[in-house]
DNA sequence: ACAAAAGTGTTGTCGATACACCCATGG
DNA sequence: CCATGGGTGTATCGACAACACTTTTGT
């Protein structure tokens, strides 16, 4: 947390502090119960809840930005963050509906203020992992938490369309990259790996396959211990390789679904 | 082009009609004499060569300030353009360097003056028809051309990372999007498709396996007429099958080098 | 007629899919 | 002891790469 400023003096000052027109989104995603899940804020201006944002300080990269917002909701540091699309319709900023809420706390913003102007937003996606996030609302939100990402039917302004375009993404790049790092605690069972790629992308996989794939990036380390306490034969543990994890990272995995 | 504004008006307006903060830059590919080529502009205010960038009208979708660029450097309307990148490091924009270039040019440049603050520029590439462009220079830029992808050392502030960007990411796209079709010609040889796969792949190709890859996709039109002229046999002509292209498109293709 | 370029076919390899069997554990 | 889930093996298919032969055309 680079600078901390109540909501009241952000509103007021942030045509000096904020680089104009440019705020950034971000799509987080983590994985529980079996289920992807996105972390969303509900606004105090608003009735809809929404994908944590923010804007960008005039000293401060763009995915320096978004790494602080990243931040500052999960408590998490070192993640999986990257960009990947600008929404920058002209007629997607409609703020000025949200105006009258914010009188309603006792906030006054005049028609030429800058939250009510045109903002071109980047979009991030970032993988996290679940039972290490500490839920943090911002300043001008009343409330964060996970959502299913089957429950989510509308968001505040054009934030639905950016969570479908993330999620669109996500599933392309899950052929590309080692994504279940992010995503799973240290150490997994192969059917809770199973699990997440199949709850990504929507379909059954064939078990046995899964796991000849996955062996097969090398990725992967089986531990000697197994997970007890399921009914049931005991799956062994693995971990990932991070040596040969960052290789794979830089020149990609092979193949799809 | 929506508004024609001289380089001075543009120069002194601009804080009121543009979006502040952001740019686009566009990197234009072409396809002409077996090398791939990237459209250049020469800036008057530097010494180096820049990628055709610009501003986005207050009331202009982001995506539609592209397409305008484009149109005005090219004269080509209907192109395949797509955003790949966000650049928004902070230290990005260096143009104070430039100020006293402008100055010989007998235009004045206040030190808080829009054009030196930081912008957040989003890359776009675009692919088009080598023949058909008429290269116009922007009112900002004395000289616009092709450059061989190969001949371009050093660019004006990050272009040169930007186009590096978008030549990865073009190398990318190849291999799930029927490219061919917007840097060739309507109809178009085998071996000539192939060379643009080479060109842009950097590396040579089995001629026969190409054009069972090709034809298999199913998006090609063998036509009745060969390419005389050159020595030895004379090889088809192919066009594109624009329905089954669309669809791929949508789709998108299979495989990858 | 010969060189150079283009059209077409065949084979082998490797990865992905589909399916069968064995092992461990809790009830 | 059996139902359930986890671990391992094998046959098949299809896509791609490697390679050979024939056809056309200009000189």
């Amino acid at each position: 947390m680079t600078q901390q400023k109540t909501f009241r003096e952000v509103i007021a000052d942030g045509e000096g502090i904020f680089q104009p027109s440019v705020s950034l989104d971000c799509v987080i995603f983590g994985f529980h119960e079996n289920e992807l899940k996105v972390l969303l804020i509900k606004a105090k201006s608003t009735d809809h809840w929404a994908l944590p944002g923010g804007f960008v300080f005039k000293d401060e990269d763009l995915d320096d930005a978004a790494t602080r917002v990243l931040k500052e909701r999960t408590g998490i540091n070192d993640i999986f963050l990257q960009q990947f699309h600008v929404f920058g319709s002209a007629k997607r900023s409609d703020w000025n509906i949200h105006r009258s809420n914010f009188k309603k706390d006792g906030i006054e913003i005049g028609p030429d203020h800058w939250l009510l102007k045109r903002f071109i937003t980047v979009g991030y996606y970032a993988l996290v992992e679940f039972a290490h996030v500490i839920t943090t609302p911002d300043s001008s939100s009343e409330e964060c938490r996970w959502w299913d990402i089957n429950e989510i039917e509308e968001l505040f302004m054009d934030h639905k369309q950016i969570l479908d375009k993330a999620l669109d993404t996500l599933r392309l790049q899950l052929n590309h990259l080692p994504i279940g790092y992010n995503l799973l605690p240290q150490k997994f069972t192969m059917p809770e790996l199973q699990k997440l790629y199949e709850t990504i992308l929507n379909k059954t996989l064939d078990r046995r396959n899964f796991q000849r794939r996955m062996t097969g990036f090398g990725i992967l380390k089986r531990l000697k211990e197994t997970r007890k306490g399921g009914a049931h034969r005991a799956p062994f543990l693995y971990s990932f390789d991070m040596r040969k994890y960052r290789k794979a990272l830089k020149q990609g995995l092979h193949g799809g679904w």
